[in-house]
DNA sequence: ACGATGATGAAC
DNA sequence: TTCATCATCGTA
């Protein structure tokens, strides 16, 4: 029996959680049976200091979850076709947010969500046995850990763009 | 290198 | 109400 990775985990700072988070599974209740994907590339948005972060104008009626509870999903639409997976850290006073880029066999945050047919119907949801989608621990430890500065942010200031806070294995 | 495709947020 | 932009990906 896995643990399933409660509020906790998540309450704290997105780029420690990163580094923990690495190895750990994602797991998919689906009708017929429970899916378990290893996660293997992600990346920190954290605050509204951040420039590459949704919350970097305040809280609006798409990053809200980023405004809420830790070890929630925050779930939003890119370029009218993918949807992006995130994980909420950090209290609303400090509005971040983890995305999840690579599970398993499938690499890009946009594949994870096609495959694993996830949806704004998670947005704002709980990470838990309940809602059908939540993070388990997989007892594996993970040595080799990269980083690389975060994909797809040219918009951002030099500063932040620079910022190792993509971590993959 | 580029187009698909629509939600978002800021400006007008 | 309009418009540029966008935490991407498949095809070429």
């Amino acid at each position: 029996m896995q643990k399933i990775l409660s509020q906790n985990f998540f309450d704290r700072d997105p780029v420690t959680v990163c580094q923990e988070l690495l190895g750990k599974f994602l797991v998919i209740k689906k009708k017929w049976g429970i899916y378990r994907y290893m996660i293997t590339d992600i990346e920190a948005y954290n605050g509204q200091e951040d420039e590459a972060c949704h919350a970097r104008h305040g809280k609006t009626e798409r990053n809200a979850p980023m405004f809420g509870l830790p070890g929630h999903w925050y779930v939003y639409m890119i370029y009218g076709m993918y949807y992006m997976l995130n994980i909420v850290t950090w209290p609303w006073t400090h509005p971040s947010a983890i995305l999840i880029r690579w599970v398993s066999e499938y690499p890009g945050p946009g594949k994870v969500t096609k495959n694993l047919w996830i949806d704004k119907k998670f947005n704002g949801k709980i990470a838990n046995e309940k809602t059908g989608l939540r993070i388990e621990d997989s007892g594996h430890k993970i040595s080799n850990i990269k980083t690389s500065p975060r994909i797809g942010i040219d918009y951002a200031s030099d500063e932040r763009k620079h910022k190792h806070w993509r971590f993959f294995i």
